[in-house]
DNA sequence: ATTATAATTGCAACCAGGTGCAATAACAAT
DNA sequence: ATTGTTATTGCACCTGGTTGCAATTATAAT
């Protein structure tokens, strides 16, 4: 379902400041830092506060229509779509791998087992090098 | 072999503020906020800038001799002892459980099987819920 | 088309954490 | 004990991200 109906469905308003974080974030293919979508939303409509920018992520994280994880102390997100939950990303190229969620099923049932513990894996992001960074060197 | 050691032998000084600030985490049965060590410096040494304390609690993570790890958009800290590098934490009770390495391992080799990818799990921390809690409800 | 209402914005101030720099102090050499 | 070197501190300011609040504006009802 499209993002803006879920917005209208709750109650909430399409404004253009709005209309323009979701068309950024729809049309990115990869993820974006928190700063590349304020420089990109201020570059097409100067003036938006960040405190807006903040927010609406913050709102379109908790509707499920965009992911938000962190890597290196920022916050990246990226357009939810169903499917590939968890990323890999090279600490060196900075390159974003979907990763297959059945990898981090074999620790979900270990911890649950040996521990009663119950982890929040519903969008993995980890860090690490990928193969070219690792053959690079 | 001892933290303050280890100082010494890098040419780096034992000052009062790292004296005390060593102190605390060694004293510490369970890891630490850094706003708790902040709050128990302060306390015992008024006028300490947070700076000092960053800076420290920074240079003894280079060293081994902590271990930084986030939580929740916080930072905590803890002694490095060898042998138990993963926790688990209740994100409801906030109690922090020691994790047997190994159950990392199949992730690991799956990661390095599938996508050529070395990922970085020299310290993981991990949040969910803790079989008391989910039990509690 | 006007109006009422509540969601949203921009602002300014705030927070945790980090940084450049001049003043201070730990330690080694004398 | 004094001195010289240089690591360390405190300070003031910066950063990304968050929040309270008054002013604005999208939307529904008339």
């Amino acid at each position: 379902m499209s993002c803006s109906v879920v917005l209208k469905e709750k109650g909430l308003r399409l404004t253009p400041q709005r209309r323009l974080i979701l068309d950024i974030i729809h049309e990115a293919d990869a993820h974006l830092t928190a700063e590349e979508i304020i420089n990109s939303v201020q570059s097409k409509m100067p003036g938006v506060n960040k405190s807006t920018i903040y927010r609406t992520l913050e709102l379109l994280e908790e509707l499920n229509c965009v992911f938000k994880s962190e890597v290196d102390d920022k916050f990246i997100y990226h357009h939810a779509e169903e499917g590939h939950h968890h990323h890999i990303i090279c600490r060196k190229c900075g390159k974003s791998i979907d990763c297959a969620e059945h990898i981090f099923h074999s620790v979900e049932t270990s911890l649950n087992k040996e521990y009663g513990f119950h982890a929040d894996f519903k969008h993995v992001v980890t860090t690490g090098l990928c193969s070219d960074c690792l053959n690079k060197v």
